[in-house]
DNA sequence: ATAACTGCAAAACATTTGCATACAG
DNA sequence: CTGTATGCAAATGTTTTGCAGTTAT
């Protein structure tokens, strides 16, 4: 679940680097939400974040939760990716480094894959249209053909 | 900016039909949108949709708008695009097939472009993962050179 | 005729903001 | 000490919903 504590240390002292260069505080809130992050294997969405704290004993606010989120961004320890039309879902994404998703329309599943050929298409059109790239997101929607599937749509067949 | 009229009435007839097949009526609002989504070349979100109808004195409410965008999803006529964390965005998506989206962080210019690697990932990916294939959206985040960016971010050099 | 659709305004929801208080540096 | 961060609750902004009245079929 947690990553080795090594790079868990590692993580804190990129964060702590990131704030005390913006001249920021590091604050035991900020730690608290990258731990937080960190000990997610997958996808969470602020809130629940905030309330997996909240039951965890940690004072925070879900204003703090937010904020911390930003930072997190901006010093590329968390992604964000908007797949509804509501709730952001948030991933760590130090140590873990590019992938890319593939959602099943059904039953909602996140499968992550990683495929070269995208990093090539970045070149392709950073060369064509002049930009430098700083990142990409792939989703890849499709059904997913499992049995189990819980919400198989009405099998016409 | 608009579509040749031979296009626009195919799609005129393309909605009819998906509305038929599932029971559903054809109102004029319905068909207000349509053509109102079409009549854009980029990128629009449902408000300014919505006041854009207003203005051209079509009466429709915020309601039938966003009704109506979801039924032009699911007919394959629209796509929508989370990219703020805010206001969802959408585009015509017929006889203006598959493209993706090349972003500049400092302006948000938004470019489109085309690479047909990304078909050979989807079909390796289904292949690996057993998936079928519905769509995808990639997306290329970036800082584009151009001079009169308006946003260049304070340039450090 | 009659079920589906519409407009309107209120509700819902995630996220942001303002401000008084707390605390890292 | 001082300015930055925090918690809280209220505000914001987008999308959804409920309902009485309309309208396509």
């Amino acid at each position: 679940m947690s990553l080795p504590a090594t790079q868990l240390q590692e993580v804190h002292e990129r964060f702590a680097a990131f704030l005390k260069d913006r001249g920021q505080r590091r604050t035991p809130e900020r730690f608290a939400v990258l731990d937080a992050l960190y000990d997610t294997p997958d996808h969470v969405d602020a809130d629940t974040l905030y309330l997996r704290l909240k039951n965890d004993g940690v004072r925070v606010s879900r204003a703090t939760v937010y904020n911390t989120l930003d930072l997190l961004l901006e010093s590329d320890l968390a992604a964000r990716h908007q797949w509804g039309q509501n709730q952001a879902k948030y991933e760590r994404a130090w140590a873990y480094w590019q992938h890319d998703h593939l959602i099943c329309l059904d039953c909602g599943e996140i499968l992550e894959f990683c495929d070269p050929r995208l990093q090539e298409i970045q070149e392709t059109v950073a060369d064509l249209y002049g930009f430098e790239v700083a990142r990409h997101a792939l989703t890849i929607y499709g059904h997913c053909r499992r049995e189990n599937c819980p919400t198989r749509p009405e099998t016409t067949e």
